[in-house]
DNA sequence: TTGAAAGCGGTACCAC
DNA sequence: GTGGTACCGCTTTCAA
C-alpha cells in the first residue's frame, strides 16, 4: 500500500517515473498543507503538535511513503545512535559470539551497530577507526590488534567519543576495557598439567610473528597473548621447570604452515608432553597433526584449549578447555560504552571477566615421567 | 603529532579545552587563508587547485587535525560508500564466513559494511531494513528469514537501491540472488545414503516451527530448507521409498529441545538408519544424542551434515559433509551488489554456486537391511 | 500550537 | 585557479 503511494506520486509527476528522489519532510508538509517545521515535529516526534494536524501529517507521510533520512538527522543532532565495532576476525566464532553480545546490548538500547573487520592488521584497523569516526558513530568498541601502537585509539578519545576495548588492553592509554582473566586462565591450565605430572608444556598461539619460535615478549602484539605466556611461565617457574619458554610457538594461524610448526615441535627429542592451544583453531591443527603423526591424545600428548567451542565436547577425546565468557565480554563492553555515551563523566575502568576450566578427557599423565 | 596539533588548538582557544567541536572545512580554510570552496576542493580532492595552495591547506588541515565528516559528505553526494548486510545469525560460523567474504569484496572496492543481525526474526529483519535504508546505504545484502513475506524487500527496490539476496531466495520478487544448489546437494546426499542401503532417512533442520514433526511445506519459511526437503523427498521417492517425509524433523535449533526431538526420533520402533543434518549445529546435537543413547556412528546410524566446518574432520568418525562455498557466496553477492551500484541497468539474475560432498567416515550400510 | 529561518558540514555550480 | 553561494534533509531557536 505504501508502495502504491510511491508509485502514484512518481507517476503524477509529469507522467514519468522518478524513482531517485526520495520523499522528504517538505514533501509531506506540502501534501498535508502545513509548514515544514510542523511536519518535522510530528515526523521526528518531538515538541508538540495538535492531534488533528498530527493525523493529517501522518496520513500524508504514509501516502507518500516517507522514510526519514537518518543521515540528515544525525548531522543536525550530532548523534547517530550507532556504535562502531572493530574486531580482529569476524570469521572466528569467538568474535562472532562477542559481536552477538554487542548487538543484543545495543539493540535493546535502540542503537545500531556498524561492524568492521581489521583482519588483525594494524593498518586496516587504523583505517577502520577513521571510517567509523567519519561516519560519526557515537562510540567505538575495538579489539586492538596491537597493544603497542595506539595513536589511532588516542585519536578516538580526542574526538570526544567514548572508546571501549574488547578482549584486549593496550599500554599508555587510560580507557575502558572488558577482558577475560587470561593470565589467571593460563596459570590454572598450566598448573593442571603440572599437577598431572607434566614438565614439558607447550603454549601454541595463533598470533603472527616472523619467527614461529618464541624469543621474547618483543614478538608479541596482543595483550592476551602476553598475559597467557606470562601465566604459563609463572606457573612453570613456580614448579621449578627450567626454561619453559622453549616450548612456546607462534604463528599457528589459519593461513600458514601451522601444522608444520606443530609437527616440528613434536618431533624434537625433548618434545613437549602437553600442549596448551590459544584457541580452537590451533587446537584443531594440533588434533590433525597429532593424528598424522600417529600420536594419541591424551596418552602421548595432553591438550588444553582456550575457548569452549561447542564442538570441543564431541571429539575423541573431548577436549579440556578454558571456558571464556565471550558473549558476556561483548554484551558488557556494549553496556559500558552505552553508559559512557549517556554519561561521559566517570573515569575509565578495566573489567576482568573470569574464565574457568572445563575438565574433559584430553589431559592425562605424561607417557614417561 | 596530529594529536599535539589538536591539543594546541584547543588550548589556544581562550585557554579552555573544547573537545566537542570538531574541525571543519571552514576552520581549515580560515587557518590557511583561503576560501571554504578551495579548502573543500583539496580536502575532498576534486577539481583542481594550485600546488602551493594545496600544500597550504593540507598543512593547515594536519595542524588542526581535520577529519572529514562522512555524514555531510554522503548527504550532499547521495552516496555513502557503504553497503548494508542483514544476516540471520552472526554467531553462526556459516554467516561469519559469508560476512568475511562480503567484507573482503567490499573493502577492495573501497566500500564499508554495516552489519545487522535479524536473529532469523522477520520483525527484526524489517526493522533492520528500515534502519539501513535510513542510513542511506548504497545497497543491501539480505539473507531473508522468510521467503513469503517480502514487502520490506520490495521497499528496498522501491527506494532505488540495489538488493542482493544471500543464501536464500524469495517468491514474487525479481531480484539478484546468490545461493547454493541446496536441492541438488540434498539429492546427492540422499542418494549416497540410499546407495549405501538406507531406506529410512531422516532430514533434521534447525528451522523454527511450532511442530517439530514435519506436516507440510506450509511450516517452512526458508527457501533453502524447502529446497533441501524437496531434494530429499525426490531422491527417496525415486528409490521407491514410501512416505519419506515421516522422518523429517524441524526446530532443532540452538535454544530449544533439539536433543529431545532427535532422541524421540531415534527411539521410535521404525527409527531412521541415517540422518542428514541441516547444519553443523544440528550435527553436533545428533552426535551428542547418539552418544547419550549409546548409539554409534556409522554402525547404528549414518550421518551426513551440511557445511564443512573445520571441526567436522576431527570427530570420530569424521563426518561426511556437504561442502558449501560459503565465503564465495558472500564474496560474490558483494560483487554483484557493487556491480549493480555502479550500473543498475542489468536485469536481476540468480547465481547458483555448486556444492559437493566430502566423503569421510560417517556413512556405512544400515545395521539391518 | 504553528511558521520562518538559521544552521549542521560538506559539494557543486556559478562567476570572476 | 579561486571565491561566493545555493543547496542536501533535518532539527531547533525565535516569533507570531
Amino acid at each position: 500500500m505504501t508502495l502504491i503511494g510511491i508509485l502514484l506520486m512518481c507517476e503524477s509527476m509529469a507522467g514519468k517515473v522518478i524513482s531517485k528522489r526520495l520523499v522528504t519532510v517538505s514533501d509531506v508538509a506540502r501534501s498535508a498543507g502545513v509548514s515544514k517545521a510542523t511536519a518535522a515535529r510530528v515526523l521526528g516526534n518531538y515538541s508538540t503538535v495538535s492531534t488533528e494536524v498530527k493525523d493529517k501529517v501522518l496520513e500524508a507521510a504514509k501516502k507518500l511513503g516517507y522514510q526519514p533520512n537518518e543521515l540528515a538527522r544525525s548531522m543536525t543532532t550530532g548523534k547517530s545512535n550507532t556504535i562502531g565495532v572493530i574486531v580482529g576476525d569476524i570469521e572466528n566464532p569467538y568474535f562472532g559470539l562477542a559481536v552477538r553480545g554487542i548487538s543484543d546490548a545495543a539493540a535493546s538500547a535502540g542503537f545500531d551497530v556498524v561492524l568492521s573487520n581489521s583482519g588483525e592488521d594494524l593498518t586496516r584497523e587504523k583505517a577502520a577507526v577513521r571510517v567509523l569516526l567519519g561516519k560519526r558513530v557515537d562510540g567505538l568498541i575495538v579489539a586492538p590488534s596491537s597493544f603497542k601502537d595506539v595513536e589511532h585509539l588516542h585519536e578516538v578519545q580526542q574526538s570526544g567519543r567514548p572508546l571501549v576495548l574488547l578482549d584486549r588492553t593496550v599500554q599508555g592509554l587510560s580507557v575502558d576495557a572488558v577482558v577475560a582473566d587470561d593470565r589467571q586462565a593460563a596459570l590454572t591450565a598450566t598448573r593442571t598439567l603440572i599437577d598431572a605430572g607434566h614438565r614439558r608444556i607447550a603454549y601454541i598461539s595463533a598470533t603472527v610473528s616472523d619467527d614461529p619460535v618464541y624469543r621474547g615478549l618483543h614478538q608479541i602484539h596482543l595483550s592476551t597473548v602476553m598475559e597467557r605466556i606470562e601465566g604459563v611461565l609463572e606457573a612453570s617457574r613456580a614448579a621449578g621447570i627450567e626454561s619453559p619458554e622453549q616450548y612456546i610457538r607462534l604463528s599457528v594461524g589459519r593461513r600458514g604452515k601451522g601444522e608444520a610448526i606443530i609437527a616440528d615441535l613434536l618431533q624434537g627429542k625433548q618434545r613437549p608432553t602437553a600442549i596448551i592451544a590459544s584457541d580452537n583453531l590451533v587446537a584443531l591443527q594440533v588434533f590433525k597433526t597429532l593424528h598424522q603423526l600417529g600420536m594419541n591424545i591424551p596418552d602421548d600428548v595432553s591438550l588444553i584449549a582456550f575457548h569452549d567451542a561447542d564442538w570441543t565436547s564431541v571429539t575423541s577425546p573431548p577436549i579440556t578447555v578454558v571456558s571464556q565468557p565471550v558473549y558476556e565480554l561483548g554484551f558488557e563492553s556494549a553496556q559500558v560504552l552505552l553508559q559512557r555515551i549517556t554519561d561521559p563523566s566517570e573515569s575509565p575502568r578495566c573489567r576482568v571477566l573470569s574464565t574457568h576450566l572445563i575438565i574433559r578427557k584430553s589431559v592425562a599423565a605424561p607417557p614417561y615421567v
